[in-house]
DNA sequence: CGACTTGTACTATTGCCGTAGTACAATATG
DNA sequence: CATATTGTACTACGGCAATAGTACAAGTCG
C-alpha cells in the first residue's frame, strides 16, 4: 500500500526535491485526489526512512506553491486549485522540459544495460498494453 | 556546436551526477562514437562553466565504470564497450527496474500533456540525431 | 479543561557538492 | 632535451542538504 511516494538513496538528486517532485506527480496523476489527507509529517519521515525536518520543508514549500492546505493538529491535504499551470506552459517549455526527462529516463536505463533501441521497444509494448 | 553535454545549474541534481548521465546517454545514442575524444578537462571546465575539478571527477567515475580510457597527455576516449558488464544482475530484476523507471517517466510526460505516441516520436528521434 | 495530535520553528552538527588554487605525473612534440 | 598539453592529486573553504533533538503553536477530542 502506498507504493507511491517513493525516496531513493542511492538517486544523487537531494531528497527534498524528490520527494516534491513524486508529491507533484502524485497530485496530477491524481494518485493524490483533490482533499486526499497526506501522511502526517513524522509519519512519512518514519515511512520514508528520512528526517521529519526534510518532510515539513517540502509541505512547507508546497503549501506555498498552493497545492497543499495544511491545518494544524488536522493535518495536510491536497488543495483544490491546479492543472491551469500545465496547459499554460508555451510549447517550447515544453519539450525543454521532455527532454530533460528523456534524458534522466535514457541514462538510468542505460546504467540498468539496456540499450536506446531496447528501451524504445520496451515502450513500444507498452502501447499494445494500454487501454 | 556540440550541444550535447550541458548542464543546468538550476537544476538540483549535483552537477556531476547530471554531465555523468549527459555523457553516457551521448555515448548511448552514440553521439559519441567508439573511440571519439571527449574535450579536455579544462576546456570542458570552461564551456560549461563549471569547475575542473567537476568534469575531472566525473571523467575518472566513468573510466571506473569502464566506459572511457584516458590517456594522460593525449585525452579521454569513449571506449569499446564489453556489454557483459551488464548480465550481473537477474534479467527478472533489470525487467522490473525498467518499468518502474518507464511508468515513472511515461507518468511525467503525461502531465506534460504528451502522449505515448508522441513520447515513442521523440525518443525515435534522438537515435538519429547525428551530427 | 486537559491530553493528544498535527504542523512549525529553532539550534547545532555532520557530510557532501562545488569552487579555487596549486602542484605533480605522464605523454606528445619539436 | 625542453616545453606544452593532458590527466591526477591535494588542501582549503563556503554553502547547503540532511540529521538530530527540542520546544512551541494550533487545532481536535474526550
Amino acid at each position: 500500500m502506498k507504493d507511491w511516494l517513493n525516496v531513493n538513496l542511492n538517486d544523487p538528486t537531494p531528497l527534498y526535491a524528490q520527494l516534491e517532485r513524486a508529491i507533484r506527480l502524485a497530485i496530477a496523476t491524481e494518485k493524490l485526489a483533490v482533499g486526499a489527507q497526506l501522511p502526517t509529517v513524522r509519519q512519512l519521515a518514519v515511512n520514508l526512512k528520512i528526517n521529519a525536518n526534510t518532510v515539513a520543508k517540502v509541505y512547507a514549500e508546497l503549501e506555498r506553491a498552493g497545492l497543499l492546505e495544511t491545518r494544524r493538529g488536522v493535518g495536510t491535504f491536497v488543495k483544490e486549485r491546479e492543472a491551469a499551470l500545465t496547459q499554460f506552459t508555451r510549447k517550447r517549455e515544453r519539450e525543454r522540459e521532455l527532454r530533460t526527462l528523456a534524458d534522466r529516463f535514457l541514462a538510468e536505463a542505460t546504467v540498468l544495460g539496456y540499450t536506446l533501441d531496447e528501451v524504445l521497444e520496451f515502450l513500444s509494448s507498452l502501447r499494445t498494453e494500454r487501454d
